[in-house]
DNA sequence: GACCCGTGGCT
DNA sequence: TAGCCAAGGGT
């Protein structure tokens, strides 16, 4: 008779495990939280600075509730999946005017917050505040996959409900936080997805994938889907004390709510550049300088980015208003950017003119 | 249930 | 190297 994976899963995690993450001092509710909404879909080396970052401008929820919108998006600049920092702000202000600035301790009420799910509130319960709670995040799909040879794409919902049934049966009553901490631990450092360290891990010993040695079949991989190609015109104008304009994008869709570089239809022909140009946003410009473009992937489309720089010939008329605003380049800088966009702001464009 | 939302690391 | 994937959630 063997242990049982919780057991052997925490004396592992005793000797091996990664006690030092940043979220792990000064542990609160507010910091795991902010710590968990970073991880979504994002890698912990990825985290860790945006999150040291994060906590010196707003070390609790007050002050992120409070926090202009802009400065909250600056620091999630080149994080991704932007939504989650608007979403995270909404639910600081949730937390400030409906909790007195407590977060709730149960999962349901942690769910009923916007950007926290089942797994999200199930991190936080365990992590923050120690009581029972089961998660299921890409590491402990993959761990449980494997040890119970599940097959089938965890995406299926019925493969998706066998993990979160395994993942259920081998929650233990004590040191929850450890436990959590270790499941996720072995996925990240030993049951990797490629070449898992399978001769030095603690389930390996009744592991299903291992005794088959098929752990490369769990867990079943994603069914392919070909990416449409799109294509755009990136306008970088810039007036004769240096400033960049840019314009605020809308709350929906890629970047939403993030400063971006203006777009013309890429239906354009770059002789039709300059009028388009001046016609869409009110100014006299120069003959544009085409640079190079590149491509960029997201997870449903590849996006050819064209840039093209003009210079002001004439005193900028263009509305100051909310939408398009002229900016210094360290000033755009702090703004919530795109990463292409910050790139493009940032290596000097004239190295790539074409 | 299908689709959308980003970026960087890894192979 | 192009595709896969990562501490998911909202619509």
């Amino acid at each position: 008779m063997t242990d049982s994976v919780a057991s052997r899963l925490l004396a592992w995690y005793d000797q091996h495990g990664r006690h030092d993450l940043p979220w792990h001092f000064n542990r609160n509710a507010y910091r795991v939280w902010v710590s968990e909404i970073m991880l979504q879909q994002t890698q912990v080396t990825t985290v860790i600075p945006y999150f040291n970052a994060f906590m010196e401008r707003f070390p609790d929820v007050h002050s992120l509730a409070s926090a202009p919108v802009d400065d909250v998006l600056g620091h999630w600049s080149g994080l991704g999946y932007y939504a989650r920092a608007r979403n995270l702000q909404k639910a600081a202000i949730t937390v400030v005017d409906d909790f007195e600035g407590e977060f709730p301790q149960c999962q349901e009420q942690l769910e009923s917050l916007t950007g926290i799910g089942r797994s999200t509130a199930a991190a936080i319960v365990a992590q923050a505040f120690g009581k029972r709670a089961t998660i299921l995040d890409g590491n402990v799909k993959r761990v449980l996959a494997r040890y119970h040879a599940v097959s089938g794409w965890p995406g299926q919902t019925a493969v998706l409900k066998k993990l979160w049934e395994h993942a259920e049966t081998h929650t233990p009553e004590e040191r929850i936080r450890d436990y959590t901490q270790a499941i996720m631990d072995l996925g990240a450092m030993v049951c990797t997805r490629s070449r898992p360290d399978c001769e030095h891990c603690p389930l390996s010993s009744d592991c299903q994938a291992y005794a088959r040695g098929e752990t490369k079949l769990y867990p079943g991989s994603k069914p392919r889907k070909e990416k449409p190609e799109k294509s755009t015109w990136m306008i970088i104008l810039e007036d004769s004390e240096g400033r960049v304009l840019l314009e605020r994008r809308p709350p929906s869709g890629i970047w939403g709510g993030l400063w971006s570089l203006p777009e013309l239809d890429s239906a354009l022909g770059a002789d039709e550049l300059q009028e388009a140009c001046e016609s869409t946003l009110g100014l006299t410009c120069s003959e544009p300088e085409l640079i190079s473009g590149f491509r960029h992937t997201f997870s449903h489309y590849h996006l050819h980015i064209q840039p093209a720089r003009f210079g002001i010939t004439q005193t900028t008329v263009v509305a100051d208003d909310d939408q398009r605003q002229w900016f210094h380049r360290d000033e755009a800088l702090s703004l919530g950017l795109p990463a292409p966009i910050r790139t493009l702001l940032t290596e000097p464009e004239q190295a790539a003119l074409l």
